[in-house]
DNA sequence: CGGATAAAAGACAGGTTTGTCTTTTTATAA
DNA sequence: TTATAAAAAGACAAACCTGTCTTTTATCCG
């Protein structure tokens, strides 16, 4: 009933680049790892993950790093959950059923449909950019802190 | 984003004994396993942590066999989670932070607080008693349709 | 007691996730 | 062009979850 590691590592990852990119154009896995306090090379993975899924971008080499792009901001936390491979339960049955439905609904479908599509809708609705901007100012504390 | 297979054999397991013993005194691993279509190790093992676990019972050999005691139709989803070790988030961060607390909130949440706490409601005010209740008749189809 | 039955316990294997380290590729600046 | 810096890619290991099989232990019945 949690998220994956993967994904708390890719959303703060994106939050701290996307928070970085305020005032400097570039950050470095290096600094991103050690501030949010997460394994570096496995951190670095997920990110390669985020720029193949078109919601970061990347350069090599000297003076290169993360940093944001159009899209960044407007990346929604279900979006994210595709390309870390969360699985989500739209449509599929909390207790693993083959799928989730009406007419042979297990005996939790009606306790926890309402649940469901208020989770999904929450997913759906929240981006980088709205928690960018509510949880200024202490931001950097909220995605650091393990 | 879903419970693990565990929870999902020991629920059904649970409900299956729990129907069972409406009619007979006994039922043995085999039949429950092949009516439900999972696995028969596993299951086993499954079925052990819910007699340790305080809320099934067990007797070896000849006309031996699952049957129920007095705590088993009150028994929570909630305790189950514990049993079958499943991460439940109530005080816990969805994100893996190191707990959840309102003073040094993840940039989650505010957005999942509401949830969360209607999420573990229904875990906990359910238990098997009702499921058994609600979803006679075609109860056995709920539960053993993979 | 002795044989049969069923759960309990233990050993092991495959897959996935997480984590670490090394090598390769790409870009930059001098 | 060369040295350097940084991500990308690949190889590998540890931990966990799931699943299978074998051995042990408890119980019942004759
Ligand atoms: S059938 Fe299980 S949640 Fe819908
Ligand atoms: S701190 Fe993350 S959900 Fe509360």
């Amino acid at each position: 009933m949690v998220f994956s590691k993967s994904f708390g590592y890719a959303l703060r990852g994106l939050l701290y680049v996307a928070m970085i990119n305020e005032t400097s154009p570039r950050v470095q896995l290096d600094e991103i790892s050690k501030k949010l306090a997460v394994p570096r090379y496995f951190l670095g993975k997920v990110m390669k993950k985020l720029v193949k899924g078109g919601v970061l971008k990347s350069k090599k080499g000297p003076y290169g790093g993360f940093y944001i792009h159009e899209k960044t901001l407007s990346t929604t936390l279900l979006q994210l959950t595709a390309i870390t491979g969360d699985t989500i339960m739209y449509g599929s049955c909390v207790l693993r059923f083959r799928k989730c439905n009406a007419e042979n609904p297990c005996p939790l479908h009606r306790q926890v449909e309402f649940l469901k599509n208020e989770w999904q809708n929450v997913l759906a609705s929240t981006n980088i950019g709205d928690l960018l901007k509510k949880n200024h100012p202490d931001f950097l504390k909220s995605i650091a802190v393990i």
